[in-house]
RNA sequence: GGGGGCGUAGCUCAGCUGGUUAGAGCGCUUGCUCGACAAGCAAGAGGUCACUGGUUCGACUCCAGUCGUCCCCACCA
């Protein structure tokens, strides 16, 4: 057999195993009536992106899923794609063609400048696919698609026509939120609040009849210029005689009544309030009720108007910092209050949001939030870990309505014309030849002329999970793999993204996109902040690679945390990950070594007769059958950290330290036939164990399977399910012995460790049985368990007696359960480190008899607790009494030495 | 203002539906060129599971409160 390198080193093989499986289209998933659908479509990353470990995570978390499915027998596809994330991607080329060119966006005008987006898209666009190859994503690229596509804007334009023909769709004057950075309106979610240090300043509006007036509190003076009343609530006595009258604005002049109305809370501030509609959102609704007016004194630019008089043009913070001075000197200004205020900021460039009146598109959203409020609390749709269920519906319960229109150019096209002609709005699929009011005809240049403004990126990706299967066609892809599986995303996704694929789904398909949602949070630095590119303390995935290889990050990731919390990035400990690998590697390269010349010669477990089976391999079969089990069961419930954990145990733990060890004397033996049967146990288990790893480390796995002389690939082959090893009886009791056979190995090794024993010192024990268990050791330490610990403890003779006067007397011992390891160290021995073990020993055996004993005495624990429950606790007890037992008389017996 | 997470070994974290001798990796100590692996092997030290109550026969686990810490949502002038 071929045999492997010394050292794992993963760049030898893992673009070399990726091109393979790519180039054998083992990702392509058919949609063949035969097999299960496993779908999951994957976030798609936005095309200005590069990887990173956020990345790395959420796409590690899709693969092991979609790995496992396949394996498991599946038709398990998972999509993958890219979003062009309409604001982020048009001021990021903005930006870059301003830098190289000095030209802005206007001055390339529309056409042009689309035109230099897409061409950056092709240069870039795939940068982001090729880094999630050097994953290892076993996505299916031959589906691979974007937002922007010809799919995705066919569903686009068909899902704004049916909402907008369902009147779900409508345009308004509204209050929205302005980022003037970016020049565009955002969505409620774009926006994210932070707490500013501001100030309440106190001012008083003089009363027109002379009187002392009206002082409210503003955290925005600034929008004094656009107020149009003062509102006070109808409870407040205090103002009760007022209302009705009149205040000037302090050296505006201008008069403005005061009103009554809900709004005000008495409670707060002074009670009273001055109302702009046109700046706030409150002030707008108050407006509203009252047929106010709604001038506007600060511009789309963040410039003050000319409704600001003198301070026409200028920035509106400045303006605050002057006209408060102003107001300050004319006496109108009557205290300062120190405060933080909340302050919405855009979410792309963190410039503070402004509220503006605009005319924009808006969707209805209570009609669409209910069936996905409903669905989820129907359990029709299920968050993994639950708790984001409150997310999701918290955020849902409060939706209000959806601004969709933005005044960017990259991006969907609004598909509404308008007529020069008769002003009517035309919204269709195509562009209509003639405006279907008047009649005029349309056509280039013609009267109808296409809105401007293009759509929110979230209303594409809300069409992600069926847009990508073919949706508005009813494809055989859409029929066979929707509803998808499982979405996996980031907790910080869940409302700008997971609310709207649910409604958006639930709308055009009837029910959700997808069964469940899978959250996970974020990683973070090795100091728990968030990676960024300001901070500078993002890790670029695509090093880990090159340093400790893709399996090694993947089983990283996926070992950290668990579901839905964030994780910590340490570099360092990669190196764990990697060296478990190499650990992998080592115990293959081993089996390989070991399995003589002609692979063929191996018989297949199923022609090894039972009989021909040792107690280690029929031990090692039934662990990782139970294991397997396990982990199957960790991963249907996703909790994708616990089953990592428990495979690594089983490879590390029982595979590499206890049956590699345990078979060495049969193979490095004379027996053929021994050693054949021992050959057929290695490879079937080293199988099961790749095939369990596959998901979590594709490449490793894939390249010693390669070796292994089987037919296929690994990522084609089988999940290993259960074979009838682990419920077996006369495994069970094989199994029971070799966990002796382990515990009296571990004992002698620890006791010749303490004592300083030269490891090549071979060294004779005695080991004492009880004579009422003993027959039940003597058997399952005879035959082969001897010859184990001969090998594994460096002893050289075991002998099992009943009769104590057998008892050597310069012996150290260690008590296991029932029987007493005695090993003889002559001069060596040393009685008092002997005497401080078993002092420590027997306290933690008193302190265990004690609790159970306790517990047992208890007559609410023996009436109450499930029988098997007090059963195990009675063998507990009787072990412990037994060891302590035997602790207590060999203290005795070296007390005075 | 509302909601949520976290607080377990020196560090980073597991511990699922209550019954375990409370675990892992790293770090630490000691000893190992023994025919897979020093990216290794063996042995070991190290935790009153933040605190206080409650529920229970039994609480790291469930509930309430306290303290500390982090986060999300939010149109209080």
């Amino acid at each position: 057999m071929k045999e492997l390198a010394k050292t794992y080193d993963p760049k030898s093989f893992e673009k070399r195993i990726y091109e393979n499986w790519e180039k054998d289209g083992d990702f392509r998933a058919l949609t063949d009536p035969a097999k299960k659908p496993f779908t999951i479509v994957m976030p798609p990353p936005n095309i200005t992106g590069q990887l990173h470990m956020g990345h790395a995570l959420d796409e590690t978390l899709q693969d092991v899923l979609t790995r496992w499915r396949r394996l498991q027998g599946y038709s398990a596809l998972w999509l993958p794609g890219t979003d062009h994330a309409s604001i982020a991607t048009e001021v990021r080329v903005a930006d870059e063609i301003f830098a190289s060119e000095g030209k802005t966006k206007d001055e390339l005008g529309r056409e042009e400048f689309l035109k230099r987006v897409w061409q950056w898209k092709e240069i870039y666009g795939g940068r982001i696919t090729e880094q999630q190859r050097r994953l290892g994503n076993s996505c299916d690229w031959g589906r691979e698609r974007f937002t922007m596509d010809e799919g995705c804007n066919k569903a686009v334009v068909e899902f704004f026509v049916r909402l907008y023909e369902k009147g779900l769709i409508y345009k308004g004057s509204r209050l929205i939120n302005w980022c003037p950075a970016c020049g565009t309106s955002l969505s409620d979610a774009e926006v994210e609040h932070e707490d500013v240090d501001g100030k309440y300043w106190y001012i008083r509006y003089p009363a027109a009849d002379g009187g002392e007036g009206v002082t409210v509190a503003t955290s925005r003076p600034e929008t004094m210029f656009a107020d149009v009343c003062i509102a006070v609530s109808p409870d407040d006595a205090r103002y009760t005689d007022m209302v009705g009258k009149t205040v000037f604005l302090p050296i505006i002049g201008r008069e403005i009544p005061i009103i009554a109305d809900s709004y005000p809370d008495p409670e707060k501030g002074t009670g009273a309030v001055k109302i702009t509609p046109a700046h706030d959102p409150n002030d707008f609704e108050v407006g509203e009720r009252h047929g106010l007016p709604q001038p506007v004194c600060i511009g789309f630019d963040a410039k003050m108007t000319a409704e600001a008089g003198v301070y026409e043009g200028l920035d509106r913070f400045e303006c605050r910092k002057q006209w408060v001075a102003a107001l300050d000197e004319a006496g109108f200004l009557v205290k300062t209050e120190d405060v933080v205020i909340p302050t919405g900021h855009c979410y792309r460039c963190a410039t503070v949001v402004e509220p503006m009146v605009s005319e924009q598109w808006f969707v209805r959203m209570e009609a669409l939030a209910k069936p996905a409020i409903e669905a989820a609390k129907r359990g029709d749709l299920k968050h993994v870990p639950a708790r984001f269920e409150k997310t999701y519906l918290h955020w849902l319960e409060e939706i209000r309505d959806w601004c969709i229109s933005r005044q960017l150019w990259w991006g969907h096209r609004i598909p509404a014309w308008y007529c020069g002609a008769c002003g009517g709005v035309a919204v269709a699929r195509e562009r209509p030849d003639a405006c279907p009011a008047c009649g005029v005809r349309g056509g280039e240049g013609g009267a109808l002329r296409q809105d401007e403004d293009v759509l929110d990126t979230w209303f594409s990706s809300g069409l992600w999970p069926f847009s990508t299967l073919g949706w508005p066609e009813d494809t055989p892809d859409l029929r066979y793999f929707f509803p998808t599986s499982v979405l996996v995303t980031g907790y910080d996704i869940i409302f700008f993204w997971v609310v709207r694929m649910v409604f958006s789904a639930i709308e055009t398909l009837g029910e959700p996109p997808f069964e469940y949602v899978f959250v996970h949070g974020l990683v973070r630095d090795g100091l728990g902040r968030k990676m960024s590119k300001s901070l500078g303390n993002g890790v670029d995935p695509i090093e880990v690679i090159e340093a400790y290889g893709a399996d090694a990050l993947r089983f990283f990731l996926l070992n950290g945390s668990a579901a839905g919390s964030d994780m910590r990035f340490i570099m360092k400990n990669v190196e764990s990950t990697r060296n478990f690998a190499n650990k992998l590697w080592n115990a293959s390269r081993f089996a390989l070594m070991n399995l003589g010349d002609d692979s063929a010669a191996i018989p297949p477990l199923s022609a090894v007769p039972r009989a021909e089976l040792r107690d280690e391999d029929r031990w090692m079969l039934a662990k990782s059958e139970s294991v397997a089990a396990a982990a199957t069961e960790n991963l249907e419930k996703f909790e994708l950290s616990v089953a990592t954990q428990k495979i690594h145990d089983l490879i590390r733990d029982e595979y590499c330290d206890w049956y590699i060890e345990l078979v060495k004397p049969r193979l490095y033996g004379e027996d053929e036939e021994a050693k054949a049967v021992c050959r057929a146990v290695l490879v079937y288990v080293l199988s099961d164990l790749l095939r369990l790893l596959h998901p979590f480390m594709p490449f490793i796995t894939e390249e010693i399977w390669g070796y292994l002389g089987k037919p296929g690939k690994l990522i084609c082959d089988v999940w290993p399910t259960a074979r009838g090893f682990a419920d077996d009886a006369d495994f069970a009791a094989a199994s029971a012995k070799i966990e002796m056979t382990k515990d009296v190995i571990r004992a002698v090794r620890n006791i010749r460790a303490e004592a300083n024993a030269a490891p090549a010192r071979k060294l004779p024990i005695l080991i004492k049985l009880d004579p009422k268990t003993g027959g039940a050791a003597r058997a399952a330490l005879g035959g082969d368990a001897a010859a184990h610990i001969k090998g594994l403890a460096g002893v050289s003779d075991v002998r099992l007696t009943a009769d104590e006067a057998d008892v050597p007397e310069e012996s150290a011992s260690a008590i296991i359960g029932g029987l007493v390891v005695y090993v003889p160290l002559d001069e060596l021995i040393d009685f008092a480190a002997e005497r401080e073990r078993l002092e420590k020993e027997r306290a933690r055996l008193e302190g265990e008899t004690l609790r159970l004993s306790g517990k047992l005495a208890n007559g609410g624990f023996t009436a109450k607790a499930p029988a098997q429950v007090i059963e195990a606790e009675r063998a507990k007890l009787a072990a412990a009494e037994e060891a302590l037992a035997k602790v207590a008389a060999r203290l005795l017996a070296v007390k005075g030495k």
